[in-house]
RNA sequence: GGACGGGUGGGUGAGUGGCUAAAACCAGCAGACUGUAAAUCUGCCGCUCCUUGCGGGCUACGGAGGUUCGAAUCCUCCCCCGUCCA
């Protein structure tokens, strides 16, 4: 009965132009905008994460944003529980949902699901953390090679990230993270799915990249870290690792000099939209668009994509 | 004019006779990714040829010569750059 259900996902890597696409079929579609990006669910980092001021939302209502505090830490399968009601919510008062997504791993999670393996612990990860520190990232490798070869054989030693989550699910589920990833997930139910990827050229997009940092720090990032710092925010808490804060919270420390930071913003988020593109690229059943989202010639293709996707 | 120090691959920068197409890092490109994902990690990275191999050829450490079986590494001259002395 719900099958006709309809979803948008708008996807692509930063300031390739998801934002003004989405309000832009949102305004004609009757829809609301819902965030699939692991940065904006913190409130209080806005600028930096780009999140879009409210007075430019054309009374659009968007949604996943803000959801928790600097200090907290969130997760993949958090969003995937929170998207799922989210999205439920919109269809059932008639609208039409419409995901921006730049976070890749989120969007799979939320469309493929996740397996069923336990969540972090917070506990566990820093007594292998300390393994780590002690006997080193090889040791702690041979550790899931012994406990869950397959496993091992997948991740390379030196991404003790991945290695420490392996072991986590083995340890507290007792059953090999690749045995879980085998069984069957269930993605998101009663949805037709329509996925519009936003591709411009390289060369445009970098450029891009480029003068949007700036245009951020010309509204005011710079004065918005300050406030993070004074109002007691924690320097390390882990928003501060997103793009350009961990620089210019460098700055305000006397650190780094403004210039310099920029450039290193640039050059990172860069860096971040190509790995992005890695990740998307892949992704199944794009249509894709060589355009920046705020082109009405790529709102043009996606109302076609839209219509054609109708039938 | 003189005394030192220095000129290395896109950048920084090791290397003082063969193990060096030349460490390391950065940038760049490509890739991986199932609960930190704006994170984390991996590969490639002078040109070229093929039977794609711990394969062949060519070019390369400011320039030109020289010593040597062999030079980024030693010698000579020259050109630049920095510091100091006049």
């Amino acid at each position: 009965m719900n099958a006709h259900r309809r979803l948008v996902v708008i996807l692509g890597p930063t300031a390739s132009g998801k934002s003004a696409l989405a309000i832009t079929l949102a305004e004609r579609l009757n829809g609301e905008v819902v965030a699939c990006d692991s940065t904006q669910v913190y409130r209080c980092f806005d600028i930096g994460t780009g999140k879009v001021p409210a007075a430019e939302r054309r009374g659009i209502p968007h949604h996943l944003i803000d959801l928790v505090e600097p200090g907290e830490v969130f997760t993949a399968g958090e969003y995937r529980r929170r998207a799922t009601e989210v999205l439920n919510a919109i269809c059932a008062r008639g609208k039409l949902p419409i995901l921006t997504a730049g976070t890749g791993l989120y969007l799979r999670a939320l469309l493929e699901g996740l397996a069923d393996a336990p969540a972090r612990s917070e506990e566990l990860r820093e007594r292998l953390r300390q393994r780590v520190t002690r006997r080193g990232a090889e040791h702690l490798h041979g550790i899931l090679k012994r406990l869950d070869r397959e496993s091992a054989s997948r991740i390379a030693p030196g991404d003790t990230q991945k290695v420490i989550r392996a072991l986590e699910v083995r340890l507290l589920s007792g059953e090999p993270t690749s045995a879980l990833h085998r069984q069957e997930r269930t993605g998101l139910q009663g949805f037709q799915v329509l996925k519009i990827g936003l591709m411009p050229p390289r060369a445009a997009l970098y450029e891009r990249i480029e003068g949007r940092v700036t245009a951020m720090l010309e509204s005011g990032w710079l004065d918005e870290v300050k406030m993070l710092l004074n109002k007691g925010i924690v320097p390390t808490s882990k928003p501060f690792e997103f793009l350009g804060y961990s620089q210019l919270r460098d700055v305000l420390a006397g650190k780094m000099v403004l210039d310099e930071a920029i450039r290193q913003i640039q050059q990172a988020t860069r860096q971040y939209a190509k790995r992005q593109i890695t990740w998307f690229r892949k992704e199944p059943g794009v249509h894709w668009i060589e355009r920046f989202g705020d082109e009405p010639a790529a709102a043009a293709e996606a109302f076609r994509l839209m219509a054609a996707d109708e039938e």
